[in-house]
DNA sequence: AAAAAAC
C-alpha cells in the first residue's frame, strides 16, 4: 500500500496523519486499519519499531464519539510501563490534532487529583497502566459503560503471571460486546491461544514471519568474563562513539553500580533508570535522554518495551536478558521505522545455552566480535603458546603453588 | 532469583 489515502479515513483524519508525517502505512497500519475500522477483534504481531501505536491509535481517533454526545470512555489502552502510557498518548495526542480530543493517562505515581478532574471534566481515550486503572476501576471514578475498544499493547507482556490477574479484572469490567485489540513484536502460541479467550473470532495480523528482529539492527556479541565487563563496555563507548545508546543491566542494584561507574568519566552525560527511582526522576532523566541531553542511559527493562527515540544507535546488554522475547525487545530499542542501530550483547561463560537459544528465537546467528585486551583465558593461553610454545610452559610450573611445593619425582 | 505495576 502507497498512501494513508487507500484507507477508509475521514478527511480531517487524513489530513492529521499527514501533518504528524506520515507518508506510506507500514505493513502493520496498512493490515491492521481496516479490520479495527471494520470493528474486528485483532491479534497484531509486527516488528519492534514499525508503527503499531499508530496502527491502533488512528482507527480509535477515527471513530471517538464527540465529547458533546459522550463523557465517559470509549476506549481503553493498557501498557506496561508509566513512561510508556506518556508515550502512546503523546502521540495519538499527535494523531488527534485539528480535532479537540481529551486523552488521560492513568498510571501510577502520578497526581491522582489530576486524573480524577480529567474523568469528571469528560475523557474519550484514557491510556493507562493495569495497576492504577484497575483502581480508578474500584474507585468507581472510571466509568465502562461507553468502552467499546480495549487494546493492550506489549499484550504478550500483559498476559504473563505477573499482570493477568489485573488485567482480567479490568477486561472484565469492561462491555462484552467490546472490541479488543493485542499488539506486541513477540506473541508466543501459548499467549495468543489464551488471548483468544479474551476475544471473538480475532483476525490474526502477522508480519514478523520467520524474521523477528528488524534487519537493520546489526547484532553482535562479546564473550568475558564478569570482571572484565565494565572496562569492555568503556572501550567499547570509546570504539563506538555512539550517538546515544541504552546500557541495559539485569537488576537495579547493578543498573545504578554501573551508573556510578560510567559516571566518573562521563558525568551528567550518563543517565540511570528503573523502578524504584522517584517517578519525577524517572520522567526527567528520559525526558533528557529524548532531548539528547544525554549519552548513556543505563537500564533495567522497564525501558526494554515500547520507548521509541529514534536517535538511539546502539543497545548493549551488559547483563543478557532474562528471556528471548527480552532480548527483541532491547535491541528493539534502536533501528526505529528504518534506521541503522547496533546491539551488543556481553556473554560472560556459562551463558552460552542463552546465546545460542536468542539465535534460534531470532533465527540468526549474532556476530562475535573481539577488542584487543579482552581476550578471554582459554585464548590468552592459546595465543601465547601458539608464539613461544616452551617458556609458557616453564613459566606455568614455575607460577603454579603446587608445582613449587612439592618435591620432583623422577 | 528479576522487573514491572496502586496508595
Amino acid at each position: 500500500m502507497d498512501s494513508f489515502d487507500e484507507l477508509d479515513l475521514s478527511p480531517i483524519m487524513r489530513r492529521a496523519v499527514k501533518d504528524a508525517g506520515f507518508t506510506t502505512p507500514s505493513p502493520i497500519q496498512a493490515a491492521l486499519i481496516p479490520h479495527a475500522l471494520n470493528g474486528k477483534d485483532v491479534i497484531g504481531q509486527a516488528r519492534t519499531g514499525t508503527g503499531k501505536t499508530a496502527a491502533f491509535s488512528i482507527p480509535i481517533l477515527e471513530q471517538l464519539d464527540s465529547l458533546e454526545d459522550c463523557r465517559d470512555p470509549q476506549a481503553i489502552v493498557i501498557v506496561p510501563t508509566r513512561e510508556l502510557a506518556d508515550q502512546v498518548a503523546a502521540e495519538a495526542e499527535r494523531l488527534a490534532r485539528g480535532v479537540p480530543t481529551e486523552i488521560a493517562v492513568l498510571s501510577g505515581g502520578k497526581n491522582m487529583n489530576r486524573q480524577l478532574r480529567q474523568l469528571e471534566n469528560g475523557t474519550q481515550l484514557v491510556v493507562g497502566t493495569p495497576g492504577r486503572v484497575h483502581d480508578h476501576l474500584q474507585r468507581g471514578t472510571l466509568r465502562t459503560n461507553n468502552v467499546w475498544c480495549v487494546v493492550l499493547d506489549e499484550a504478550d507482556r500483559m498476559l504473563d503471571i505477573g499482570f493477568r490477574p489485573q488485567i482480567e479484572r479490568i477486561m472484565r469490567k469492561c462491555p462484552r460486546n467490546r472490541q479488543t485489540l493485542l499488539l506486541s513484536a513477540t506473541l508466543p502460541p501459548v499467549v495468543r491461544r489464551l488471548a483468544e479467550s479474551y476475544m471473538h473470532e480475532p483476525v490474526v495480523i502477522d508480519c514478523c514471519r520467520d524474521e523477528m528482529a528488524v534487519d537493520t539492527i546489526e547484532q553482535r556479541y562479546f564473550t568475558i568474563a564478569q570482571d572484565d565487563k565494565v572496562k569492555l563496555l568503556e572501550s567499547l563507548l570509546k570504539r563506538e562513539k555512539p550517538e546515544q545508546a541504552i546500557i541495559f543491566c539485569r537488576t537495579k542494584r547493578g543498573t545504578d553500580r554501573l551508573h556510578r561507574k560510567l559516571s566518573h568519566e562521563y558525568g551528567g552525560a550518563c543517565g540511570a533508570i528503573h523502578g524504584d527511582l522517584q517517578q519525577r526522576e524517572r520522567d526527567r532523566v528520559l525526558q533528557k535522554l529524548r532531548d539528547g541531553n544525554l549519552k548513556f542511559l543505563v537500564a533495567t527493562d522497564v525501558v526494554g518495551r515500547g520507548i521509541d527515540i529514534s536517535t538511539i544507535s546502539h543497545i548493549v546488554n551488559f547483563d543478557v536478558p532474562q528471556d528471548c522475547d527480552d532480548y527483541v525487545h532491547r535491541v528493539g530499542r534502536t533501528g526505529r521505522m528504518g534506521r541503522d542501530g547496533v546491539a551488543y550483547t556481553f556473554v560472560v561463560p556459562g551463558e552460552g545455552d542463552i546465546l545460542t537459544s536468542i539465535e534460534q528465537r531470532i533465527n540468526k546467528l549474532l556476530i562475535r566480535d573481539k577488542m584487543e585486551g579482552f581476550e578471554s583465558p582459554a585464548e590468552k593461553a592459546a595465543a601465547v603458546a601458539a608464539a613461544a610454545p616452551e617458556p609458557e610452559k616453564e613459566l606455568r610450573r614455575t607460577l603454579n603453588p603446587m608445582t613449587r611445593k612439592r618435591p620432583r619425582r623422577r
